[in-house]
DNA sequence: GAAGAAATGTAATAATATTACATTGTATTC
DNA sequence: GAATACAATGTAATATTATTACATTTCTTC
């Protein structure tokens, strides 16, 4: 036959192998998928355990690359709808300054699925390390709730925020507190 | 004779000319970088003039356009070397979800320079309107007080922030309410 | 298994940003 | 008013990030 060898006749792009641990994070966004009734692929499962393997914002051509294995050549596209895919579905997120992306921290740390949606998507707080390029999610409500007061006040309807804060992370901080001068937004009341 | 901040008279790169208003933004400009030490250039204050010009954010590439007139050929480093120094001094802000930039407000409303290095660098939020790409700076201080709390929790060492919101201003919510669904993020009122 | 919808493949290109090095302008010192 | 050092700009090339448009495949549903 003229038909190319496949592995598997139910995958046609055979996914990648994770670690144990991170294949059962996979597991968990599979099954927040479908309870939204999306469909989580081979290709964004790919995608999506890449991201999770690392340890900080990796960018699309990263990731590009990373999938560049055993004769398939994706392009950027096949990257890029992944990414919107997860981005849609709150299982990462976008770091704006940095433009790369991250795996939603609720992925990695809840055993279940609960109010995902409602309490991560669109609506955290991120601190990007400048030293270790680390990206730390927070869950603070305070900051979304003062966003709602103010674009209230503006009679503005919010869709989707980006709250973003650079700097120095407590490691880098402690590990040559002494070399470097402080280079910190003033604050009044430390 | 009087040491006058002004950019050069006999200037090569002869400057654009605005109009009264504008100029006159562009004066108190000059004056806050003449009092932090720092030099409005001919080829900045062009830069920060385009940029005031527009109603909405400017893209780099759109300003390397404009500022090719009457034989001049500027290339990409040119009008990025200007944006950085005008970010430096808090005389614009670059809004991340948009690759673009937009003069920093106090330039077009406040007839003192008092504290505007304080207040407003890098410490301002942006409501960016999907529809019609307007962008509003609002100036609230608690999103910064909450955001030095969290990173206090955190141990993280600030030193700038983004804070985006992405949605529908006032006017273009009245304009057509009728016709779309509502895609608010859902108050938890409820 | 045929029709329609969703997802993916593919090639080309657009949009944004940086590097590296040469040149020119400006301020300071003598 | 040269000599100098530093800041700013010019220039070419390239890097990085993202999108468009259209063909093909896969999945769902009937
Ligand atoms: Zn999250
Ligand atoms: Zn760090
Ligand atoms: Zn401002
Ligand atoms: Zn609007």
């Amino acid at each position: 036959m003229m038909n190319m060898p496949r592995p598997t006749s139910s995958s046609p792009t055979p996914p990648h192998s994770f670690s144990a641990h991170i294949e059962h994070q996979l597991d968990k966004a599979t099954a927040l998928c479908t309870q939204q009734g999306a469909r989580m692929t081979a290709q964004r499962r790919d995608v999506l355990g890449l991201i999770l393997t690392h340890a900080h914002p990796v960018g699309a051509y990263d990731l590009l690359e990373e999938l560049k294995t055993a004769g398939r050549r994706p392009a950027p596209p096949t990257v890029y709808r992944a990414l919107d895919f997860l981005l849609e579905h709150g299982l990462i997120h976008r770091i704006e300054r940095l433009s790369a992306f991250i795996p939603c921290t609720n992925l990695r740390h809840c055993s279940h699925t609960h109010e995902h949606s409602e309490a991560c998507l669109h609506t955290a707080q991120f601190l990007i390390c400048r030293d270790c390029k680390t990206v730390t999610e927070i869950a603070d409500t305070t900051v979304l709730e003062t966003l709602k007061h103010i674009c209230k006040n503006e009679n503005f309807v919010i869709q989707s925020t980006s709250v973003e804060v650079e700097g120095i992370c407590a490691h880098c901080a402690a590990k040559h507190s002494a070399t470097h001068p402080s280079k910190e937004i003033s604050s009044q009341g430390a």
